[in-house]
DNA sequence: AATGTCGGTCTATTGTGATAGACTGATTAT
DNA sequence: ATAATCAGTCTATCACAATAGACCGACATT
């Protein structure tokens, strides 16, 4: 399993390309002036170490994703869970309602995914 | 709002405490020895840092939290919320459930939670 | 009094994430 | 031909997390 584990300024960068891709690596350097405040030998910087890491890529100065943004939620939540909660959902979810508000549509949100997910697996 | 970020290094330790205290710091020594394998000096490098940001409290050589681990998986909780998934427990959850399987205890367990939640909100 | 142990501090080393300045080669416009 | 522009690299700086070695004072033991 490749590393997705992306540094917050990566991760940053990276949501700018899932966002905006697949494009030039002039427009990316001028949205992440816009909206970060890099220099355009950071962005290359930046994205010349995600691609060596097979995590976006840049053919003919366009640039897109090879890992994306569902591939990295999906890794970031599973190590967060592990880190803190002994890899349990619920106590991620007990956790979480302790100190913020759901929404109705939230909730019934959850409700939904979760009566999908028991479908899916009967 | 106080800082609860804790470092990777700074985590195992704290992780450490939760689970004995309160313990002397000689004890807190000989643990982070045989289960992290840190030197003396390292617990107590530690151990300073996080007294300084009234995360733990080491009073007459007698170790203790004032941050609690709940408190920190609350805000751990909420950071990757953030940082992932637009602060939504929804999506969160969706990410989560897209590459995992949960067991059907797990499931009833994050009824019951939503259950509890509905109704106090009631 | 001398020795050892324990609690604790101070300073140092190493690694690396974050950021960018200086530079180069290729292409385009005048 | 030359000047400007753009893609991209190389190297460097800074901050700081991770780790620990050297050291010191207080107290107990012989």
């Amino acid at each position: 399993m490749a590393d997705f584990k992306l540094f917050d300024g990566e991760l940053k960068f990276a949501n700018i390309v899932w966002e905006n891709e697949p494009l030039s690596s002039g427009e990316l350097v001028i949205l992440c002036r816009d909206l970060l405040g890099w220099k355009k030998s950071t962005v290359y910087t930046v994205l010349k170490k995600l691609c060596d890491r097979k995590i976006l890529r840049n053919v003919d100065s366009v640039v897109s994703s090879i890992v994306k943004k569902k591939d990295v939620q999906e890794y970031e939540s599973e190590v967060i869970l592990e880190r803190m909660f002994d890899g349990s959902l619920p106590k991620f979810i007990a956790s979480f309602l302790g100190d913020r508000k759901l929404s109705d549509k939230e909730l019934s949100e959850i409700k939904d995914i979760l009566d999908l997910y028991s479908k899916d697996e009967a």
